[in-house]
DNA sequence: CACCGGTAGTACGTTAGACGTAGTAGAGTT
DNA sequence: AACTCTACTACGTCTAACGTACTACCGGTG
């Protein structure tokens, strides 16, 4: 699991922005920062640090984008807002949009986006 | 035009890396710095300032994924790489690879990545 | 001709935030 | 009792995104 640091940066990493990935994983349900991590570790496939981690919970917290949930002393769950699902919605169009231009601009693979019509209503909205 | 500054960040803009936006911009061909920029807002809907545009293309020059072809005294184009196009299309893959989660975490539209012969474009697609 | 807007880039400083390391502490296992 | 896994806190470094200010050249218009 390259932890994206490597000293050497080879590609353009950046791009897994921490903030978007943990959007992301909260948009399936409420979780803590370590089930964050490790959730984050499966789909993306980048493991982030606790400076990364916490500090960004920290700015999604204050912007209002995620909130804390109960928990006990030892962990913080956190809840996706309905501001939170917004701005990774307009994230998602973004990145697709960026990502659309790159792939046709090299010749590559061009996406068809469907609409799925929600079938049932979806986990993780609250609880 | 948003300068993606405004004080108050209020999305996640920072998805927009301009590496990746100077990367694709140049994928369609050869341009100097002003041009880019240019494409950039045309395309991506983003103005770079100076600083974050030439700060940003000296150290994709370094890292090899661009270089510089002859111009005049005052314009330097740059032209990418075959390493530069190996870089964009992964960030292309890992943008859709987060965007596609997103996406379907949100209950939104999931994409179906379709490929293009060359030779064919497929009718109604990407002209 | 002088002025102005668009073109093209340099130089510089500030600051956010990504990232690592180290450390703490409880819970469960061996 | 030692060890690993879980779950964070605290702290420091450094990249690079971003703005501002500045230079300079060019073409067109009043």
């Amino acid at each position: 699991m390259p932890r994206r640091t490597e000293k050497s940066r080879r590609g353009l990493e950046r791009a897994n922005e921490p903030a978007v990935l943990i959007l992301t994983s909260l948009a399936s349900g409420t979780k803590h920062g370590y089930m964050l991590a490790k959730d984050i570790e499966g789909f993306a496939g980048v493991s982030l640090g606790p400076g990364t981690l916490y500090g960004a919970i920290a700015r999604l917290e204050e912007r209002g984008l995620i909130e804390p949930t109960e928990g006990d002393e030892r962990r913080r769950p956190y809840r996706i807002t309905s501001a939170g699902r917004a701005a990774l919605a307009t994230a998602v169009q973004e990145m697709r949009t960026i990502a659309d231009e790159g792939a046709e601009r090299l010749g590559l693979a061009a996406p068809v986006h469907q609409l799925i019509s929600p079938k049932r209503p979806q986990l993780g909205l609250s609880q």
